[in-house]
DNA sequence: ATATATCCTAGTGAATTAGTCGGATTAATC
DNA sequence: GATTAATCCGACTAATTCACTAGGATATAT
C-alpha cells in the first residue's frame, strides 16, 4: 500500500520545503534545489509547473538568469494538504469516495457498504494534510530526524509584514474538504 | 490521489463484508459473490486467494459442490487494517516510511525532512483502519448470532453527508491529529 | 553576447493494474 | 458412475500510469 504518494507528491512536497528554508531571500533555481534534494532537475521541472500554475499559486517563478522560485505565501499559510491536492490531485482513496462528492454514485448499490469505510479514511487523511503547515515541516531541524526526536519548532518564518495575520496554532482546522480550489481567506 | 487502494482492496473488502453478512450460514460461493457484488468472477478468485492464504488467513475454504467460502473468525475480531493489509501490503506513504522501519533508510538525509509528514499519515491511517472491524461495516454485531440474543445495532451506518457536507461537525477533532504516535504493532 | 534560468511539448521504457483464459482438482447430487 | 458445481492454479494481456528524458524556445542579469 504506498497511499497514493507518488514521487510527485514526494519531491514536490521536497521542494517547497526547501523553498520554505529559504523563505524570503532571493528566488531560488531549481539547479540548487535538484542538486540539494539529489532530484532529476528535468522532472522537477513539471513539478514545480504544477506549483506554479495552481489556483490559487504556491510558487512564483522569475525567469532569466539569477531566476528561480520563490513561495507565493508566509510558510504558515501553506498547508501540506493545499499542496498535496495541488500535485496529487483530490485526496480520494477510490473513484467513488472522492473529496466533496461521493453520496450519489455508489448510493444505488446496496453491496457499497465500505463507503463509510474510505469515507473515513479519506477525511481523516485530509485532516492531518490540512492540520500541518510548511513552516511546521520546514522547522524541523535534521538532527532531529535523525535521533528519531520529533522537535515542531511551531511557526518560525512569520515575517513581519505577515505579522498583522491572525497566527495558525494548528487547531480547530476549517478542515474544508471541498474545493481544493477555493481560498480559505484565513478569517 | 487515490490512496492507494487499488480495486484490489476495494473488491476484497466488500468479499469480507459480504462474507460477514452470511456469517455462520452455509460457505458462501464466489459465484454469488459476484453477482450480488457485480464484480468480475475469475478475478474475485485470485483476491480470496490473498485472503485464504494470509497468516493468519481470513476466509476458510470448502471445495466442491455447495462449496465456498466463510470467514475464519468472527467479524467482530477482524479489524479492517488486517485485511486491507492483506490485499494491499503494508501500509506506507512511501518506501521510506514502511510501517515499522522507517528510522533508518532516509536518515542520513538531511534533505528528508519530510519524514515525519508521511509518517504522521501512515499512523493516522493505520490508527483509522485498525480501529474498525467488520462487523462495523457489516452493520450488525456478529455475537447475536452466536448467543441468540439479540444486540441493538449500535453502529448504524454514519451518512457520508454527515460527514463532509456539513459545514462544520460541531465536535473537537480527534486527538489523533495532534498525536505523533508510534506506530501499533499490529496483532 | 553569453551564461543562466524558466518554460513547453513530446516521447519512452518499465512497472502496475485489472482483469481474462484454460484447465485441474474436489465433492455433492442424480 | 456421471454430472455438476465449486475451489484451485498459472499464465497471459491490453491499457494505463510512473518516472523520468530530450530538445528546444524564451527571458534576463552580467
Amino acid at each position: 500500500m504506498n497511499l497514493g504518494i507518488s514521487t510527485k507528491g514526494e519531491y514536490g512536497v521536497r521542494i517547497m520545503v526547501d523553498l520554505a528554508h529559504h523563505y524570503g531571500e532571493h528566488p531560488r533555481s531549481l539547479t540548487d534545489i535538484s542538486q540539494a534534494e539529489l532530484l532529476p532537475l528535468a522532472y522537477l521541472e513539471q513539478l514545480v509547473k504544477m506549483l506554479r500554475e495552481a489556483e490559487p499559486p504556491l510558487v512564483i517563478s522569475t525567469r532569466g538568469a539569477h531566476g528561480g522560485y520563490r513561495l507565493s505565501r508566509n510558510p504558515a499559510q501553506i498547508s501540506m494538504g493545499e499542496i498535496v491536492r495541488v500535485l496529487e490531485g483530490p485526496i480520494a482513496p477510490m473513484i467513488c469516495a472522492t473529496e466533496g462528492e461521493m453520496t450519489q454514485i455508489c448510493g444505488f448499490l446496496d453491496s457499497c457498504k465500505t463507503k463509510s469505510l474510505w469515507a473515513k479514511l479519506r477525511d481523516v487523511v485530509a485532516r492531518t494534510l490540512d492540520s500541518m503547515t510548511l513552516a511546521d515541516l520546514a522547522g524541523e531541524s535534521s538532527v532531529a530526524g535523525r535521533t528519531g526526536v520529533t522537535v515542531p519548532t511551531a511557526n518560525r518564518f512569520i515575517a513581519l509584514s505577515d505579522i498583522h495575520v491572525a497566527p495558525n496554532l494548528g487547531f480547530a482546522l476549517p478542515s474544508q474538504i471541498s474545493e481544493p480550489g477555493e481560498v480559505r481567506p484565513l478569517s
